[in-house]
DNA sequence: GTCTATAGTCGGATAGAC
DNA sequence: GTCTATCCGACTATAGAC
């Protein structure tokens, strides 16, 4: 809760006129990538600053002085995730965004749905990186660390918010739908939890990586659960658990 | 991977004829519901021997002499729960295997699978301790640590593969069709998925707790997936992904 | 069986030289 | 800006008394 400032170089006079701050910039974005990895392989408490301090090739205090302490530089992670999630999402959310304004059909709101799914998707398996970055955007948001709010805020809550919106538009119904939400609340953590569940899914499915061709397998079941919203025989209404206990349940 | 067997009482002369065990039993199971909770709550790591002692009102070496070490504990923590999840589910699988093999229809292997997935959905809502549980099983297969040989063989193998045939035959296809195997994964993760990312759910939905009614909703919708499983127009084949990029993918 | 006391290790943060 | 050297706290595990 308390925004400690970064008391590294952001806020002293570094910007003035000199060449000199190049170098503290580079260093700086090598910390960063190596923190990156490192806090997607592992949780915030794993992961020590040693480590990431040798494998970046400086020494410890050298963390402290760019960012200030471990979580300021967990922190300076979340931010970079967040940075470049925006630029690869903005664009198919503002044309979904833009269709719902106008009032788009519902097959024009399923077509733009699967456009952002899949823009997703290719976030997720864009580079060797982004690996890490689901696994750390997951267990941030599954048990909340320093980067919880900047997370949640930038990143999952709009997803869902739009995500629900066209869904709710698919389903004919009002934008706060709370059915509508709980289909994009699946929808995308099912998305997240092939590359944040990575160890399970390359042993379940047997395969060897999570690759673009994987990927398209996933996006393209994925797109048949999209097809189907709306369109299921027994639709979700609020009370249709009698069949699930049909035989079972044996309290 | 070294089985170190537990040094605790097990092996020694405890079962000799004396009655003066009583206290230890109770010690040891008074100890493990404490850690099931702590381990549920946060990860290996986090958890401190310290805390499970205190919590417990026990002091430290008692941990040691009960479970060997930390690790031990924590095995005995994911033995507890596959305990508890083989006498939730075995029923529910026991008739599904039966129908299989006796070549059921499609719409009774829906059936069997819904009845599956609510078996499952009421054991992730039955009790307070399963809140925990869900965590700390998800949580120990997406980033493995000592326990997860004993879950993944005990636990999730079964699982999806029940699920993956259920699905399968509702496909008409082979038992070791990819594409079950692939909605298996995602329909269990999903259902999961709620209560280990208990955090991000109850935000989402703005809901206050996970009980019984919240289940039943998301059960809902988890059931209308099922249904529509071999149904969707387009349907799930190798190349479906042309429609996911029609006008996004701005690379 | 359970305790007190302690050994040994490791991680985060700081002081101060360069 | 980046380093060396160091402090301090917290953790796991063990030894040995009761």
């Amino acid at each position: 809760m308390s925004e400690t400032v970064p008391p590294g170089p952001k806020t002293s006079a570094r910007a003035a006129a000199n060449a000199g701050y190049r170098k503290g910039e580079e260093t700086r974005k090598r910390i960063l990538d190596i923190a990156l990895r490192a806090f997607g392989d592992a949780s915030f408490r794993s992961v020590t600053t040693r480590q990431i301090a040798e494998a970046s090739g400086v020494s410890l205090p050298a963390l402290q002085y760019h960012f200030g302490d471990k979580e300021g530089l967990y922190r300076a992670c979340a931010a970079a995730i967040v940075e470049r999630y925006r630029s690869h999402t903005t664009a198919a959310a503002a044309k979904a965004r833009e269709a719902l304004r106008e009032d788009c059909s519902a097959e024009t709101a399923r077509a733009h749905l699967k456009a952002l799914i899949g823009a997703l998707a290719g976030l997720l398996v864009g580079s060797k990186e982004t690996e890490s970055w689901a696994q750390f955007v997951a267990r941030e948001l599954r048990d909340p660390g320093p980067a919880f709010e900047i997370l949640y805020e930038s990143l999952w809550r709009p997803g869902v918010e739009i995500t629900a919106r066209l869904i709710a538009r698919i389903l004919a119904s009002t934008d706060g739908d709370p059915a509508a939400r709980l289909q994009a609340l699946l929808l995308i953590s099912s998305l997240l939890a092939f590359q944040s569940g990575r160890n399970i899914t390359l042993r379940t499915m047997h395969w060897s990586t999570i690759g673009p061709q994987e990927m398209a397998t996933v996006l393209s079941t994925l797109n048949a659960q999209i097809d189907a919203i709306g369109r299921s025989r027994s639709r979700p209404a609020k009370r249709a658990t009698a069949a699930g206990r049909k035989k079972a349940s044996p309290r």
